[in-house]
DNA sequence: CTCCGTTCTGCACGTTTGTGCATAGTGCTT
DNA sequence: AAGCACTATGCACAAACGTGCAGAACGGAG
């Protein structure tokens, strides 16, 4: 962009959310039109120049979020959304706030590692653009399977990210699962491979949704043709209720004996539990079983869930908790 | 206030500045009318609950900035004012921007001096609010003369600091200038004064504004009575271009042998240089000298200052200085 | 220099937002 | 229970704002 723009739109911006002048005030400082101004602040606001953030303290929380927070040890952000949306309604709007709550969260030098799916498609339409230095967006696990490369949809993810950021984009180019385990030892070897794997120990944020074995319509890992029936039956004979980046666990979060993870991309439970951030997003009540299963296992710092799903996590919960 | 009432403001904050909703929608949700939302809004705005931070890359910074920063080493923000402004209405326009500027540096338990003056004074009045636990406001300098108790003018600066972050008041109930410096030597012993002088030693973020012996109407230090016609002689002839919190220093930053600081109240210039964040806001060209001195001291590490006195800054320089 | 494609600008209009005012509600006192 | 003081609400109007559109300005290419 002209510079000298970009310099009249962080005046406009500081006189406008600084100094609370109106638009038509500024116009008239900058020698402009009103509607330039208009023009301005939706280009600073847009690029990132302006941040607005929503902090509450923890005392004057709701309660579902206390609730949550108290009890999963998890930093909670519950979207409000009325109960009459579609999932797809809701999902957008999920995916907005989400997109906006852990924007302020990047900063240069991040590595920031991303999974795949409709929840995370859904959140980089609508991430705010920030500028950084030097920071990575690293794929989480691969995206390919037998019918089509699978690329293209996860690429698409991975490049709204890195343009929003203004980072280099590390794409993962391994199937979602290996047919044999033996193949992903070979693969594992290939220094093309270790560099992605050793980008994603060093991550400083990850970002995930989760799958739920049970969900309604179920997630892509389930039916996007990435599994064969064989691969289902044994999921199905294990207690799996879900997975996040394709590394599947039990509903008490342990994931120890299940075959289909040695032939699965994703970082092992232990391995993302190490990143210092790690944002789970979560739409739609049906994953609700998956979403227990990773708060179980501590896979999320930080959890960005709509008011629905919030509500059944403490309702449904069998455990006697404080009352109010 | 309602707690029902702060929770629906939550949610209407984040249904417009995170989900992008017009009132209307919100209004719609929330079951009231849209007025109520808009209010609901504008209480959530300065209860501290929306935050709106304009972030600047350093790289993309005006040039102005660039210059004053590598030149003083400190973190500087330029207000963008018209020159057509009078003094009175630069210097609301410089103290609503230092506010809101500042206001997300301060964070629960911290210790804040606040000096006092008319810069203070128009910053007061512009501070947004926001909710801390165990912060403390403390006075840096005595306020007392030989006419009046000062003490109304500036404790009502301490007041609104303490009010608008929720935090502790600790005046510092003094005169500004003892008359014998003996005085102050035993009323630094006494365990009241002891106690403020503690807690100016763990201050973590230090706000003022400086004097400047030939501003074009000086600062109350010099003409609200603080000091007789004996002192002012013994100020002009020892080259002595300015003030922070009534310590005076020169132009090169030097404060030795200056005795009328024997006799105030404030903190040494080494002392202040121990706060981590010293934030300084100056209004209006004719505070240059004293501004200088206060950057060749090293006084401040945030400088919050109107454009016209930022361009004088870089433009009359002239030696290559590159002090610290 | 002229042409053409692109970007920027201001206008005009419709939408969205802020606010004074009258009314309804709420809680406290007697 | 009634009265009173204070706050919250919705209405209606005015102010502020966003945006499609047509023309102006700009920046190469020929």
């Amino acid at each position: 962009m002209d510079p000298s723009r970009h310099a009249d739109a962080l005046r406009a911006a500081q006189m406008y959310y600084l100094q609370d002048l109106t638009m038509d005030a500024i116009a008239r400082e900058l020698r402009t039109s009103r509607s330039t101004v208009s023009r301005l602040l939706s280009s600073a606001r847009d690029s990132g120049l302006v941040q607005v953030q929503i902090r509450n303290p923890l005392d004057t929380a709701p309660e579902l979020e206390g609730l949550i927070r108290r009890r999963y040890g998890v930093d909670v952000h519950v979207v409000p959304v009325v109960e009459t949306l579609n999932e797809a309604e809701t999902l957008d709007r999920v995916a907005m706030q989400a997109a906006r709550t852990f924007g302020p969260l990047v900063d240069s030098n991040a590595i920031i590692g991303v999974a795949w799916g409709s929840t995370l498609s859904a959140v980089s339409r609508h991430l705010t653009r920030k500028i950084t230095h030097d920071s990575v967006i690293v794929q989480l696990n691969g995206a390919g399977n037998m019918h089509t490369t699978g690329i293209t949809y996860a690429s698409d993810i991975m490049r709204r990210f890195g343009s929003a950021y203004g980072a280099r984009v590390e794409q993962f180019p391994v199937p979602a699962f290996f047919d044999h385990a033996a193949t992903k030892t070979a693969m594992w070897n290939e220094r093309s491979v270790q560099r992605i794997l050793e980008l994603q120990a060093k991550m400083s944020i990850a970002i995930f949704g989760v799958g739920s074995v049970d969900a309604d319509y179920p997630s892509h890992v389930y039916a996007g043709g990435y599994l064969d029936e064989n691969d289902l039956k044994i999921l199905a004979g294990s207690d799996v209720v879900g997975d996040v980046a394709t590394v599947f666990f039990r509903s008490d979060g342990s994931s120890d004996g299940i075959v289909l993870n040695e032939r699965s991309t994703g970082p092992a439970l232990s391995e993302l539990r190490q990143v210092r951030r790690r944002i789970c997003v979560v739409s739609g009540v049906s994953k609700i079983n998956g979403l227990k299963g990773a708060l179980a296992a501590g896979l999320a710092t930080d959890l960005i869930l709509d008011e629905a799903t919030a509500r059944r996590l403490v309702d449904l919960e069998g455990m006697a908790t404080s009352s109010r």
